[in-house]
DNA sequence: TTGTTTGGAGTGTGCGCACACGCAAAAATT
DNA sequence: AATTTTTGCGTGTGCGCACACTCCAAACAA
């Protein structure tokens, strides 16, 4: 094997030119007559020419900046997944020349994003990866990139105003959906099914309303249709409400959460967290034994893993932090370095996490 | 960045020798004095060296032949799952100089298996991927590699006999518990639940005895301790029964199988397939209307994925096949290549596929 | 003594490619 | 017609490393 690998030289000597002119083609550095380049890209198909990117790395000694520009992951833990993943992106490249600087920003603080994005912008960066959690202050940046010509790849929240290179993370809407089927499965009454928001801006984050849509869509499609042949076993009258909690730190939160656990009209028989912070409502359940609601959320945090493990929480969707910082990275790479397409889109998977299965997702 | 990568010219300099001294004591070519060793060691350890893996393929021309022991991807389905994640490795790590070849046996053909095995061995190669589906006939080969020094890692079947460089797959034990799981969930009343196997010779097969012992002791451990302080809600006298079916060709697999199904006494409840040919077991299910009974199985494979579409499979189990072959060759190449310590174990997850996240794992 | 081996080091070439440079012929300008 | 400029192409060097080769002096044998 290997030993057939088509060489920059061979089809220079397949097509009667030097290697230089095989090179100028190859770069379309001009200074080559029609004619030749046409007989020159021809041999190159002929022999399916493939570059030996190492000894191209290697040869020239080009590098790439790249700008992350993130929430700190030292204020949500959250954000540590991102960072391992980018981290361990940026060691694998970095033989390919390619460095990662990283622009860490406030969740709660729009501000503290505009600052660090303009920074990031003001350093030239030849490729951007972006997690644009706030709506609006994201599009004027990306405007800016575009206009620029700085590719720039999205992350964890999918904006699709101005297109990027790429966007890595996973489809909410969907999200949402699977969090309906996980929330619902196996209850043979109907009842009331809530979905909870922690400390977000609803209005300001796309994310988060589309978990929203894809999780009363289920419920929708659920319903027997008017005219079916026949209707199903069990009607599905459920009630679906959502509720937009402050900060846990907030005394309002406990009494909000406290109201809806009390009703005993409500029939509450199940939670879903829009986001990773199913382990500030899991106590309230673990301490009124409410062990006939089900409760889902997202992501492997560690309190999440207590909650999971106490069957407090029964299902975790896990949003690949990690993989989407580590295939952020590469899509730049695959773009600047490697000149492959670039998909525009990679949703990665819906991970179901349960005590059982919950091991050989943690170290990933 | 990348401007601060030390190259060996620079510990030949800080220690005072030439480059090419450097590279004996690199390769431990001998031919060096112990004092200007221990100098150059501890100058490669001050500048912490990182040896430029793109260079040194570079560099020396040596190719790396591996060899693939694994079923044959036409005689069933699930086999072209680690065929094309090996395919993948292979043209990932070309460039490397590594070069894969498949010896491929009949599922059911002992002698196959050996004779593929044989020929693998003859060819001499620099190390070997095997999926040991038939456990006695593997173990000689498996200290024959040993002697022979050749590294050899397992994918799909765990034998720890004799110690292999790696083992790349399920944790088989631990996904009959999930399948467990996955089978009671959410059915609130006890039952008998099935476990069946296939056309599967039980006694030379330890991957799927490991699955039938963790699906039983699901269920063990979800009998409430006899001294417990308050006995849970349910009691779970459930039993658990275990079949073993022949090709599904044969007239007797429909007549068994119907047998298990119209026993009115038996309150069947759930079955797992302990492979992927859970869609043997989906018609029967399907045309007697039994929605009530739970399926469970493995694998993506098109006729599972219809089923599960159809609501007749309600779960399957992805057991990463396409990874399996993925990362089997890449723990070959992480010791002859990159000269990485190798884990010994590599789980892959126990992915838990719905229909509604279903459509994110089917291409990976 | 003169050869011969051996230990301990340095030098040189090539891997496949990028890129700067050189040089002649053709084309454009004067 | 003499010049500058442009076009079209070939050559040479270096990237970091592996590996074969050379060289020299000391140890040893004859």
């Amino acid at each position: 094997m290997e030993k057939n690998a088509v060489r920059i030289k061979d089809i220079a000597a397949k097509a009667n030119v030097s290697v230089g002119t095989v090179d100028r083609v190859l770069h379309n550095r001009g200074r080559v007559s029609e004619e030749v380049r046409q007989k020159v890209l021809l041999m190159m198909q002929e022999l399916d020419y493939e570059p030996n990117m190492m000894a191209r790395t290697l040869g020239s000694n080009r590098t790439y900046r790249l700008a992350v520009i993130q929430p700190d992951h030292t204020l949500d833990p959250y954000w540590q997944g991102p960072r391992d993943g980018l981290d361990k992106a940026a060691r694998e490249l970095k033989p390919y020349g390619i460095g990662v600087t990283v622009y860490s920003y406030s969740l709660t603080q729009v501000d503290s994003f505009v600052a660090q994005a303009t920074a990031a912008t003001l350093s030239r960066p030849d490729g951007i990866l972006v997690a644009p959690l706030f709506y609006r202050e994201s599009l004027a940046f990306f405007a800016q990139w575009q206009q620029q010509g700085i590719p720039y790849v999205l992350f964890n929240t999918y904006i699709a105003e101005l297109q990027p290179l790429s966007y890595v993370g996973q489809d909410s809407y969907q999200s949402g959906f699977l969090a309906g089927k996980l929330v619902r499965f196996g209850q043979p009454q109907p009842g009331t099914f809530l979905i909870a928001h922690i400390a977000e801006d609803i209005a300001n984050s796309v994310h988060v309303t589309q978990k929203e849509r894809g999780f009363r869509d289920y419920f929708a499609q659920l319903a027997p249709a008017r005219n079916g042949p026949a209707p199903g076993p069990r009607e599905h009258p459920d009630k679906i409400i959502s509720i937009d909690l402050p900060d846990p730190a907030d005394p309002s939160f406990a009494r909000q959460l406290n109201r809806l656990l009390d009703d005993e009209q409500a029939q509450l028989r199940g939670i879903f967290v829009s986001t990773s912070k199913a382990y500030e409502i899991a106590p309230y359940l673990q301490a009124n034994r409410r062990e006939d609601i089900r409760l889902v959320g997202y992501d492997l945090l560690e309190k999440n893993i207590h909650f999971l493990n106490e069957n407090v929480i029964d299902f975790l969707i896990n949003q690949n932090p990690k993989e989407q910082g580590y295939w952020g990275i590469f899509a730049l790479a695959d773009r600047l370095v490697f000149k492959k397409k670039v998909l525009p889109l990679k949703y990665l998977p819906l991970d179901i996490i349960t005590k059982e299965n919950l091991q050989y997702y943690v170290g990933k």
